[in-house]
DNA sequence: ACGACAAATCTTGCATACAAGACAGACTAG
DNA sequence: CTAGTCTGTCTTGTATGCAAGATTTGTCGT
């Protein structure tokens, strides 16, 4: 963050940030953002705060409590349904809307996949839900779209929040064999059956979400005192004790 | 324009009548939107609408030129082909993804091409013009996503917006039969079918545009003079004097 | 008559000041 | 000891003021 309180280009940086932030998961979904502390961080004035956030509100990503504060969103369950189902009506789409993968293309998604895999290795969690989420991305951008780029950006930053809050545990081998078989049927040029298993697989992740569970106001406290990070709230959880 | 400066809930309103503005093709492209004259139409303050422009600009329906002023976007040739890209892929994935026909969605539905065929019959061109963008408004509405619904929002004023700076003539009969065929098919539970028709009713207005010819920095002033809308521009112009 | 220069005016960019409301903590009464 | 109230503090909401830059218009020189 050091580097951020220099005043570099700090045009849209604020915007940037926190995007950015939220797609390394570094931001967790309800955190405040208050505008005095960003301004500071960012050796502005409330103002340029203000417009950012304005923009990233229209963005669907931080939302204002009148009077209260900026709060970087918590979906609920529907909006979570919403968002995957946009995301399958688009990325659907987007692939069914192709018919040849360029050689550059190519390489681009199998070095995503390699990038995927060497996270996956390393153990790097942080790093692997960025990548996991630029997949989709990457898609995006070979269809040469730059809105359809931005909408899937954003989607995508909703997308990691929502995992944040029902996504009990990562299957990261799943969602990677998963991004596999589609760069696989796109080489054959079946964008059809691409299409088909891009579905399938937002399928799987919004499968793997337990939409009860109810965004925890409690998750800072929580985690700053090491807590076991949210109890399960079903009927029967309790049974399932993982120590 | 009265209304509005009447204090109501003044809100979100500024957005809102830009972009219905728009919607209605009211507004042109390359329309000056002055921070101070928006501001007292409204009986607010700049800031307020700093913020409405900023979000705005978010959407892809204003831009500011730097010290300059804030002006509906005029979209490029390239921009142009990207919203349609973009529109052919939501919306034939929209359609593609449903699976029924509700009763309700059907009226709807019939319900707007009446409203279309009556607006045709009395030659409300500008009516008819909401209309048209907002056939497609209707259908992703249909999906009950509000996400969709928003974004294709957005990209119809766009669409709006390109057409008034690159289509020549309207061709309304077409695009109202190109409506009815979309609907027939979606009646008959036939979605792919109807994405099919979706993808092919955009391409023929896209087709109809002339995308060489460039937006006119003297339209406002050219019809304030009653002067013909635009000279044709190409090299032998200067010869068909209109006197 | 035409072109260049300069000042005046109008625009946004940004910061700051003040107002209104929400929340937390202390204090008091029962 | 508890519940309720009240005040102080901190937050955003909104307006306004000033600075920087772009455009335009008026003027002057050729």
């Amino acid at each position: 963050m050091q580097d951020l309180s220099s005043q570099e280009s700090v045009q849209t940086s604020i915007d940037e940030a926190v995007v950015s932030g939220i797609l390394s998961a570094r931001i967790r979904p309800g955190t405040r953002l208050s505008e005095n502390e960003v301004a500071s961080l960012f050796n502005v004035s409330r103002t340029r705060v203000r417009e950012a956030m304005m923009r990233l509100e229209q963005r669907g990503i931080v939302k204002v409590s009148p009077r209260r504060g900026w709060f970087v969103v918590e979906p609920s369950a529907e909006e979570a349904i919403s968002v995957y189902a946009a995301r399958r009506v688009i990325e659907a789409g987007l692939l069914r809307s192709m018919d040849r993968l360029t050689e550059s293309g190519c390489e681009k998604l199998q070095a995503h996949l390699a990038e995927e895999e060497a996270a996956i290795a390393a153990g790097d969690r942080q790093r692997l839900t960025c990548l996991m989420g630029d997949f989709h991305i990457r898609i995006a951008e070979l269809s040469g779209n730059p809105i359809l780029v931005e909408i899937l950006r954003d989607l995508t930053a909703r997308t990691i929040l929502i995992s944040l809050i029902y996504q009990s545990d990562f299957h990261a081998m799943q969602s990677h064999l998963g991004h596999c078989r589609i760069v696989a049927s796109m080489e054959e040029g079946d964008f059809e059956k691409a299409a088909a298993l891009a579905v399938e697989h937002l399928d799987e992740v919004e499968t793997g979400l337990d939409l009860t569970r109810r965004p925890d106001p409690l998750a800072d406290l929580r985690r700053s005192l090491s807590l076991p990070p949210q109890v399960p709230a079903s009927s029967n959880a309790s049974r399932k004790t993982k120590t």
